[in-house]
DNA sequence: TCCTTCATGGTACACATGTATCATATCAGC
DNA sequence: GCTGATATGATACATGTGTACCATGAAGGA
């Protein structure tokens, strides 16, 4: 075998392109000439890594999701163990709202893609429902815990509660995504949110 | 003059065509020519009465925004005067959360269109962040009266209030609109979170 | 050394889309 | 009844897009 290239190196690169030109232009601009051109290969080889712009996507997504994953997992690293529900509940937080500019890309495109997934059953399978629906079942048993330990008051709803979290994070993220509020602002909203739940 | 048709009333009838055409297939799929043929007239006339495609979604936005501001008034109306703050939140619950097949389009048209207005500036301006915007003054307004009447607990901040109201109710519309949830789960998680916001 | 396979470049093709243009029927007003 | 504006039909055009096809360099194994 001949040259030798690191196929997921070049994959990745190429991925990366398709984050900044959708988080630049928006999902729709995602044109397998324009993500060659901001990778700087050519159309040929874009098509040579990923057989077909759905590929492209998914690929992409898959991607994505699995930085995700590991960013998510070094932040529960760094908890102390057990790991309180509150600290549990404010890194996830943390995580899930568009700060920085990587972040703002990522839920960008994971938005668009969610809103293509609405109306396209094909999409609507994979992760981009799954992810935060496991998210959520996560949460719900974090949740479970802190009440069965008294961390979190008997009167609260482990499920409901998880759900809310997760909507009204996914709600801040919107509106700072569409430029209504700025970063802090959702921050601290979503503070007062942690703080109702757990004192009160 | 001759002929004499109501421009508004055809207008009308071409917006609901690419509202229904987005519903089904989603707003990428929103063409001249589909809205054409799902209005059922010539692609000659969707350009006659929207010079061009721009204008088309703009035009559509609006008009789904003056029935949302009826809605939302009429809704108003046949509340018990002075308001009671729970029934105001509850009545703007109930509109803003896609329940049935007209308000699932909606919602559906309105996201697609917040999302490409996210990467387009020349949308941003647009009332697709004005709306929310005013909405949520407003709730902080109510929020505010109803503090000072009691009707609210002391220690809640009503603007705060005002914006995780709407964040959880966003949140949960996308939950509903990507299939993650019901309807009537939804409604439930809302329930929830009013019960705790006026009776702690 | 040769040859097969990998990596990459260049380009053509079919198709959809927004927009512009030409044509025509219909009817109000003089 | 003539006329001119209105409403509508049909179609052409330029452009962008995904995909397919052909060619060629590069390098490791026989």
């Amino acid at each position: 075998m001949p040259k030798t290239v690191d196929h997921t190196e070049r994959r990745a690169g190429i991925a990366d392109a398709l984050v900044r030109v959708a988080a630049r232009d928006g999902l729709h601009a995602v044109t397998l000439r324009a993500v060659a051109a901001e990778a700087g290969v050519s159309l040929r080889l874009v098509q040579y890594y990923f057989e077909t712009k759905a590929q492209l996507l998914h690929g992409t997504l898959l991607l994505l999701e699995e930085r995700s994953r590991t960013r998510w997992a070094a932040r529960l690293a760094a908890l102390p163990r057990p790991v309180p529900a509150r600290a549990y509940v404010e890194a996830f937080l943390a995580e899930a709202l568009p700060t920085d500019e990587r972040s703002r890309a990522f839920h960008l495109v994971w938005t668009s893609y969610a809103v293509l997934a609405m109306t396209d059953p094909e999409l609507a399978g994979q992760p981009f429902v799954a992810g935060p629906a496991r998210l959520e079942r996560e949460l719900t048993g974090v949740l479970r815990h802190a009440r069965a330990s008294g961390e979190l008051a008997a009167d609260r709803d482990p499920a409901t509660e998880a759900a809310r979290l997760l909507a009204v994070n996914h709600g801040l993220g919107t509106s700072v995504l569409v430029g209504q509020r700025g970063p802090d602002d959702a921050m601290e909203v979503l503070r007062y949110h942690v703080g109702r739940l757990f004192d009160g």
